[in-house]
DNA sequence: CAGCATCCATCAAGATACTG
DNA sequence: CAGTATCTTGATGGATGCTG
């Protein structure tokens, strides 16, 4: 029977805690890089050219700790260290995808209404 | 024919710009308080208490821009302003909904790794 | 009521240098 | 190779005061 608003968007300090932690912009582009095949600390480096080793590292230890991906030593001298996803992180796959999806659908109609808006709003006091 | 790993979670530019301006902190608690009825500024800001007048503006004025939300102006003198969804913004509904509940069914088990981690990795080399 | 302007604190993040 | 440590800086965010 209820078919529109059905729930409310719930949005506890957890949720927000949570998605903050595994939803930023580094993140994202390591889980992107690593739902394929594990890779290494300099493999993934190289493929998110923008990163920095710190943010890097930061990034790593906090998807790790939160359990969506494993940090594997391989060998020690030379030093070889592996990341993967693990399962709870391949289950987020499917909803991130679902974001990205809506995100292609509608970038055209996203880029229509930030020119409006810049067109409308913003040149009445300048800049 | 291609069953596991479907699409490799593109995530180009533009889509993190997107996702970083309308998943933000902020933008959720605004979303989920509009999705079922317009608020007025005031409104939003008790419903969210935490959040700074300034950075209330910044965040609708950012919605508004990427065509989102809606800023009304109901009557001058004194001022009144709505805010309410538009089509685009309640199509977000659906896909924010699913990584909520991704976040709700899988809470435990991250509760769980954390503490995992925080035992482990964490005690080692103090703090 | 619904903001804008300003000042200020905090903190994330980059650059750089060093290590097992 | 895979980090840690330190320094510095730029962007965010809060607090405060003012306005149509």
């Amino acid at each position: 029977m209820p078919e529109t608003t059905p729930s409310p968007l719930t949005l506890s300090t957890p949720h927000r805690e949570l998605l903050d932690q595994v939803l930023d912009k580094w993140s994202l582009l390591v889980m992107s890089e690593l739902c394929d095949s594990p890779r290494r600390f300099n493999e993934l480096r190289r493929a998110i050219p923008d990163v920095s080793q710190k943010s890097l590292t930061t990034t790593l230890r906090r998807l790790e700790r939160n359990g969506v991906i494993e940090r594997h030593l391989l060998s020690s001298r030379p030093v070889a260290v592996q990341y993967q996803i693990t399962p709870l992180g391949k289950s987020m796959r499917s909803p991130i995808e679902e974001i990205l999806a809506w995100a292609t659908r509608n970038m055209e109609r996203i880029n229509q209404a930030r020119a409006r808006f810049d067109n409308t709003v913003l040149p009445s006091h300048s800049e």
